[in-house]
DNA sequence: TATGAATGAGGGTTCATTCAT
DNA sequence: TATGAATGAACCCTCATTCAT
């Protein structure tokens, strides 16, 4: 859960020596046009077009429109739960993060890094969620199983140490979620306005989460 | 903001005179179909064939798909915001909620009736939003102006008040709005789910609110 | 065959006591439309809707839509023949005009004052023939076996006369249409550009076919 | 301005190798159908099955169904003038024709020989003109201002000499295009009927236009 | 007589996908 | 591997016409 950085999904496909120059950059059309118009609005005529390749070229490297964007929503998800799946809870709680708002502070900046780094990706994914099924359960299964239940065990610890609340661990876990996300929305929309001050709001919504959870 | 009975917005199409039987049929079959296939993957055909109806007739009532989305969407961005805009902000204050606690689980309450009553139609509003920056500008205008500035007024009551912190009252809005939209995306998401207790969620979700924002 | 003011078919339509107010409406959005569009990218609701008259109302008095087509183009064919259909062929030659010149400098006059009475109609005949087989063969019975007919039996009292070439009758007559519709079209084209001198071109597309037709 | 032999239109298309085979049959059946039938009146369902093709065929190689009509109708208008542009006017009337009737015999011979060719296309462009204002300025700057010129000149080149009447050069080259306009649209209207001798009627035509032109 | 809601066939066009080159 | 022509189903929408009011 350090801060060390992370190379984006991105660049991580255009750095991946198995996928032709073409095929990334109609990962990269791809991802633009979903972001932008959905993925029911996206012709793969348009994508071609941006992509600079002959609309066959297309489906030689993924079988329907469908498949390509899994090929994007799949990867996204297992990078957005890997420092998850890896960390090694028990390290992680008793050197790392003596305290809960330590952990959740890094936390939140290391996933909000990568939420920045991959806004259009994470704006694909979260705009698809409801109009797939599949794509429902792929991410109820990764997100909602795999992290989600890491989550709960390291909330049970900080409950166990009577530092938060003592709601229902996945509760709590949904309720930091809510607020990330929020956040990020937020950012999604306000970016770039006057009003908004992106690092200032991050620090309120952590302050915000910090205090909703506290015991008492 | 009280807890009376409202008519759910389809009812409200369903009583209106000015409406042809045929014309409320098709209201009702574009709502379920766009709520779950989304607007763009929905085609007026689908539509015409759910209500029963030939698909001319569609387009005899409005003019363009996308004129039927919008005959959906802005009358419930209306009756949405509509408590928000015809309360009279001094007597809510003075009179009705001596404490924020109560105001906001009344106004939770309340909206969150509003919410269940009309899950597919604000299904549609936030799935759409994204891909229609008309649809994103109507409801920055109408929630980001004018319900944002009624309840910054509130927050800054309250904070004068000395109940709740002293942080940015466009903050405060926001991080309530994200836990209250968090709930109901998680309800739609796991609503059916034999771990899912809609009612202690609910609980849960305005204490974490009440905390979140607590002095100090 | 003479100058006197024949009303103009259209004011016919508006004088007809017989059609309703709406009908007179009808057919005057008809003609314009038409005119300008050409009947088949004309549709019943752009009709209706310039004649302030719904769509109905037009199938009331005319069973379809190429009965209201045939309903403008018939009496513009009566009309347009009826100077011919009606005179008296002996007393015109033997009284009225001593020479070709003066028969054919009137009844160009003449048609000509009708065809600028009935611009838009005569437009719209023209321009429909080419598509409508019923609407050719009425015109082929009337201008071409009727007028043409009596035509050729002017020409040949002329030529009897020894004033005028020795030419097939008919095709005397059809070299004079082929100018004089000639001139219309130019009319039509150019009518308002500065270069354009119509009494003048009239005047060039008679004396051109006076020698056109000489003896010798 | 020779009699010399080319190739119509419709075969110059089918010899074209930049076309597919499909898109040949597409040109062939559109240009029938237009000619028959009118381009509104002609569906694109009604091209393509008449092609053997599909009808996603039509818009892979023609964006619109007008864009059709006018890769039909724009090289038609080019090779229409093509004579006139490239005829070098003083070698042509120093050397070729000495007498004004042998200059207009010939380029009518000529110009009728392409018109015979293309008919259908012919019909096509002078059907549709009144229909498309884009298709009537392209057609007065090609027709009316390229061709139109350079006939005005030899118009005054035959008036300096003598040989044709002192009337309005621009008003001589109108009266010759009505005349032979006529000649083709009978040509249309009565070919086949038994009465209509083509070759006599443009030898009448031609004697018309030459006395219709006589000094004095 | 006049309306305008309703129809469903058909309009032009776009779609994801296939396949010969 | 990459192409782009070809497909035909499906798209949104318009059409002329009908009919209950």
């Amino acid at each position: 859960m350090s801060h060390n950085q992370e190379t984006s999904l991105e660049q991580l496909f255009m750095n991946d020596d198995s996928l032709t120059e073409k095929q990334k950059k109609i990962l990269a059309a791809a991802i633009e046009s979903f972001s932008e118009k959905g993925y029911a609005a996206t012709s793969t005529n348009a994508i071609a077009k941006k992509a600079g390749v002959a609309e066959g070229t297309i489906f030689r490297h993924y079988k329907t429109k469908k498949e390509l964007l899994l090929s994007i929503t799949a990867p996204m998800m297992a990078k957005m739960i890997a420092p998850f799946v890896i960390m090694d809870i028990n390290k992680v709680l008793e050197h790392d993060y003596d305290h809960l708002e330590d952990f959740l502070r890094a936390m939140v900046k290391n996933r909000m890094e990568f939420i920045k780094k991959n806004a259009a990706m994470v704006k694909i994914l979260l705009q698809e969620i409801p109009f797939h099924p599949d794509l429902r359960e792929q991410f109820i299964e990764n997100i909602g199983k795999k992290v989600f239940g890491r989550f709960v065990e390291l909330v049970k610890y900080y409950q166990d140490k009577g530092d938060i609340i003592d709601m229902e661990p996945s509760s709590v876990v949904r309720l930091i979620a809510a607020s990330l996300i929020g956040y990020v929305g937020a950012h999604q929309l306000m970016s770039g306005s006057p009003g908004w001050n992106s690092e200032k709001e991050l620090e309120n919504s952590i302050h915000y989460i910090m205090h909703g959870l506290k015991k008492g």
